[in-house]
DNA sequence: ACCTGAACACCGTTCAAGT
DNA sequence: ACCTGAACACCGTTCAAGT
């Protein structure tokens, strides 16, 4: 359809495909179908699967703000950790595929050298910068999986779902889970809100390192 | 082969599947051919696939050393972290699969009960402590998937495994990459050290947040 | 140069048939 | 009660054949 397929018009319709049904709907018969074309003809533009899912990972990691060197390190850190955390939102398959295919992609490795590049400017040494590297990002990449398999399935705003966990309780069972479940009914927060806090933690942790 | 089979056993080979060949290995015809057995029998003792998931996720949980009500909050939240990432260190597709799941089995709920139970007597307000709770899992569940995805495939030590990064790299590009790099050679640590440097952080935090 | 059709080895799952 | 054999609808991938 539309003009001549291409590599760049593969990946970018899985990852659509991925957004909306679901990375386990990926299907190389599947991509194919909704790109009017046959499944073996996908294979004229993308060298396999795990290409393609290479592709998707270094398209995602592309979408993240890198930090500019020009600003104070504690803000860029947080505003490439929002970044981050917005794109893993819309792109729930993301964070999971990128650790389980490591950061080999071009795009990758500059945003690592950002990263770190601003950590040492900030006066970390080496040893501390890579170590902070690994605190914020296991907590980024963490984070969002964790938020989503919290908020189970279908409840249309948080204070329902509060309400479905405090349902699916047996009486008395776990009161400190009844407790906060109680609280969080009366004033929900989003899921920015809760990255917020757990990044601010860090963050000034780091910050009192650097005294 | 050897009694009759059940429930926990098909599990329990299925998770040591799982951690011998990758959780892409794990299928219902390759579980059968360990077991003796075809795949089709599988279905006597299990629904299907994902309640064999299920099964699985819950085990591992089972896994993670409960927070005991006596000890220090601080306590109680390191060893209760250091034990999950020993747990996720020995089965890599534990935290993923946990996740992608939902904390649904028994054994999840009295996990995050005792947790939250121990934040909320050490003095958090239930919103703290469900804000606590989440910014300590997004770390600890992140973190190992982050570590391994970084330590680039068969290194044999993790020296090693940094001069593979040098030599993968152009010359001059990404210098702070490669700057930490070398200091990373010159003096390697462990996941585990790694691990306890960002607990560290979340946990100093926390306790400030107290005073 | 790109696409199709058919094939191959593999999935999860069901179900009648055996013991 | 548990297992097998065969079948079904689905995978990823290859390759000769078409245009």
């Amino acid at each position: 359809m539309r003009d001549t397929l291409n590599r760049e018009r593969v990946v970018r319709a899985a990852m659509d495909l991925a957004d909306e049904r679901g990375i386990e709907s990926l299907t190389m018969r599947e991509l194919g179908r909704r790109l009017g074309v046959e499944a073996a003809s996908l294979y004229n533009h993308v060298a396999g699967k795990d290409d393609l899912l290479d592709g998707m990972a270094d398209l995602v990691v592309a979408e993240i703000d890198l930090p500019s060197y020009g600003v104070d390190w504690k803000e860029a850190m947080r505003r490439r950790a929002v970044s981050a955390r917005e794109v893993f939102s819309r792109h729930p398959w993301a964070a999971g595929l990128i650790d389980s295919r490591g950061p080999s992609g071009p795009c990758s490795l500059s945003y690592v050298d950002r990263v770190l590049g601003t950590l040492l400017q900030a006066g970390f040494s080496p040893g501390i910068a890579a170590n902070a590297f690994l605190a914020l990002d296991s907590y980024i990449y963490g984070f969002e999986r964790q938020w989503s398999s919290l908020s189970l399935g279908a409840a249309v705003d948080t204070t329902e779902a509060a309400e479905e966990v405090l349902a699916a309780i047996p009486q008395g069972a776990y009161p400190s889970l009844a407790c906060v479940a109680t609280d969080y009914a009366a004033k929900p927060y989003g899921d920015a809100a809760a990255f917020d806090f757990g990044l601010g933690l860090i963050l000034a942790s780091l910050e009192r390192l650097l005294e």
